[in-house]
DNA sequence: CTGAAAGCGCTAACAT
DNA sequence: ATGTTAGCGCTTTCAG
C-alpha cells in the first residue's frame, strides 16, 4: 500500500504542528488533551508509527542492546538468551544478535556493534581480548561478559563461582568415598573451565586427594568422549568423573554406557557442571552443580544498566550455586533418604 | 575517552570536504586515492566509525532482519538461529531478535519490528494471525514464516514437506509390520503438526491401517509424556507411536524406559521428526524424519532477500526431507544389513 | 501548551 | 573527483 507516513502527515491531518505529533508520542511530553486526541485519530488512519532510528539519532539513544554468542549446541546458552531477551524487554531494550563462533571476528563484531549505536554490549561464553574490551570502553560504550571472566580485569562479568562449585564437587565426590578422581575439565583457556579445574583440585587436596587424571575437553563433545574412551578402557580407570560442563557429560555418559559397557554410577559417578534442564531427564540424571542462570542474567543486565545510566565501573560478580545430587553419582557415605 | 567522532571531525583532519569521507566510506562511490588516504589515515587517528544509522535513515536501508522466535528449548531452534546469522551475515544483514512466548505479544512485536525500520521478517515456528500478515504487507514488509505455515495464504512461508514426512512414517512403521501405531502429534493448532498427522493418516491408509489413537502433545515434553504414559499404561497398548518432533519423542521414549520399565523397540517402536543431533545420540539412538535445515534456512533468506529486492510474492516452498532410521524403531521386514 | 526553527550524522543529487 | 546543498524523520530548544 502506501509510502512512508510521518509526523508531518500526521500533523497535517490532524490540523496540528509537526512537533505537537512528536510530543505525543514521546514519553514524558507535554500535550493537552485535545491535541493528544486529534493526534492519535489522525495517527491511527494513517498507520503511522514512530521512526525510532530517526528518534535514535536525536536522542543518542538506540535502545538496543548487542548480544554475542559463541555457541548455541549448549542449552545453557539458548536458556540465557531467552532469559536476557525477557530482562531486557522489560527494561525497554532490545537484542540484536551475533553469534562468534570462533573466538576471531570478534573484534569486527564489536566493530558492526558500535557502529549500530548500541547502548551496551553483553558477550557470552565470549573471551574478549584487553583489546577489544578497550575498543569499547573507548568509544564509551559498556560492555559486560556472561559466563566468562577475564583475567586482565577492566571489564564487568558475571559467572557463577566457578572456584567453589569446583571445590564442592570434589568434596562431595570424596564424601562419596571415590579415591580415583578424574576431571575432563572445560575448556583450560576459559575462566570457567579454569576456575572449575582449580576449585576442584584445592578440594581434593583437602582431603588429602590428588586427581586422577585431568584433561582438557574444551567444552567439545566429542573431545570430552574421546578422553572418556581413553581414561575408561583399562581397568586402572577412575571411579569418578568430574565433567566441566553437562554437554560434555552428556556424551561422556554415553560412551561409558554404550560403548564401554560401564555402569553409571556403579563402575564411575559422572558430575556435571550448569544444571540444563536435560540433566534431570531420567536417561542421564546428572549430578551437577547449578548455575543460577536467572540470577546471572539478572545480575548481568542489572550490571550493563547501571553502566548505561551511571559509567562504568569494572564490577566481578560471582553467583554461588548449589550442588544437585542426581542419580549419575554414588550416594555419600551413610547417606539414607 | 572522546565524545563521538563524526564524518565533519574526519574531514576536518583531512582537509576534504564532508561528503568525501563519506564517499570514501560509502560502497561503490568515487573517491582518488589521494583522498582516500589522507581520509582513511584521519578516521584510523579519530577512531572514527560511520554511524549507521545515520545511513540507514537516510538510504532507508537499515540492513537488519527482524527475527522472531517462539521457543529455544526444542534443539532445532537454536540451530536454525545459527544458520539464519550465518546465511544473513553473508548477504550484510543482522538479527534483531525478538521471543515471542506466547503467540500473544506478537502483534506488539511486529510493531517495534517495523519502528526498527527493519527490512524484512522471519517468524520461526511463530503463527501469524492474518491481521499481523496484513500489518506488514501494509507496511510493505518483507516476511517470511519458516517452519510454520499458513491457510489463509499470502505469507511467504518455507517448511519441510511434513504431509510427506507423515506418509513416510507411517509406510516405514507398517513396513516395520506394526499394527498398533499410535500419533502422539505436534500441536494441532500448527500447520507443521497438522500436515505430519494427516500425512501419517494417510500413509496408514494406504496400507489398510488405521491410528492406534492420535494425541495433541503441543509440542510440549510434559504433555507428550504424559500422553505416552496414559496411552502404553495399559495392556492394550501400541506397539509403535510416531511423536511429532524429536524434543517430545526424547520425553516419551524416557517416560516408556524409566517409568513403564517398557523396551523401545522391542516393546514400542518411536519415531520422530526433525533429527536434532540428540536424536543420533546413544542414548536415544532415536529414528527419525530429517528436517533439512541448512536447505530450509537457505531458502527462507533466499526468499526474503528476494521480496526485498524484488517485491513481495506469496511463495510456499516445502523441502523434503529422509527417514534416518536407527535404533528406536524395529528393523523393516525382511531388513538386512 | 504550542509552533517555528535548528539540528542529529549521514548520503545523494547537483554543480563545478 | 570534489565541494555545496538538501534533506531522511525526528526531538528539542526557544519564543510566544
Amino acid at each position: 500500500m502506501v509510502e512512508k507516513i510521518t509526523s508531518l502527515d500526521v500533523a497535517r491531518l490532524a490540523g496540528v504542528s509537526q512537533s505537537a505529533v512528536s510530543r505525543v508520542f514521546t514519553l514524558g511530553a507535554s500535550a493537552s488533551d485535545a491535541t493528544r486526541e486529534k493526534v492519535m485519530r489522525a495517527a491511527e488512519q494513517l498507520g503511522y508509527r514512530p521512526n525510532t532510528l530517526a528518534r535514535a539519532m536525536i536522542t543518542g539513544k538506540s535502545r538496543v542492546i548487542g548480544v554475542v554468542v559463541a555457541y548455541l549446541e549448549n542449552q545453557f546458552y539458548p536458556m540465557a538468551l531467552e532469559y536476557l531477551d525477557r530482562a531486557l524487554k522489560e527494561r525497554g531494550y532490545h537484542i540484536l544478535l551475533f553469534m562468534a563462533k570462533n573466538d576471531e571476528g570478534i573484534g569486527q563484531i564489536v566493530e558492526e556493534l558500535l557502529s549500530y549505536q548500541v547502548e551496551g554490549i553483553i558477550t557470552a561464553s565470549v573471551a574478549m581480548s584487553s583489546d577489544i574490551a578497550k575498543q569499547c570502553s573507548d568509544a564509551n560504550i559498556p560492555v559486560v561478559m556472561f559466563n566468562r571472566g577475564q583475567e586482565t580485569g577492566g571489564v564487568a562479568q558475571v559467572t557463577s563461582d566457578n572456584l567453589q562449585g569446583g571445590r564442592i564437587v570434589a568434596h562431595f565426590l570424596a564424601g562419596c568415598g571415590h579415591k580415583k578422581i578424574a576431571h575432563i575439565s572445560g575448556w583450560q583457556g576459559s575462566s570457567t573451565g579454569l576456575d572449575r579445574m582449580r576449585g576442584f583440585v584445592d578440594g581434593l587436596k583437602e582431603h588429602g586427594l590428588k586427581p586422577f587424571a585431568i584433561e582438557d575437553g574444551q567444552y567439545n563433545q566429542e573431545i570430552a568422549a574421546g578422553i572418556a574412551r581413553k581414561l575408561c578402557c583399562t581397568p586402572d580407570r577412575p571411579d569418578a568423573i568430574f565433567v566441566g560442563n553437562d554437554h560434555m557429560a552428556f556424551a561422556v555418559m554415553d560412551t561409558l554406557r554404550f560403548e564401554l559397557g560401564l555402569s553409571v554410577p556403579q563402575d564411575v559417578s559422572i558430575v556435571g557442571y550448569d544444571d540444563v534442564p536435560m540433566s534431570t531427564w531420567p536417561a542421564y540424571d546428572l549430578t551437577t552443580i547449578r548455575q543460577p542462570i536467572n540470577k546471572m542474567v539478572t545480575a548481568t543486565v542489572d550490571l550493563l544498566m547501571s553502566h548505561i545510566e551511571r559509567g562504568a565501573t569494572s564490577e566481578r560478580i560471582q553467583i554461588p550455586g548449589p550442588l544437585k545430587m542426581r542419580g549419575s553419582s554414588r550416594k555419600p557415605k551413610g547417606f539414607t533418604l
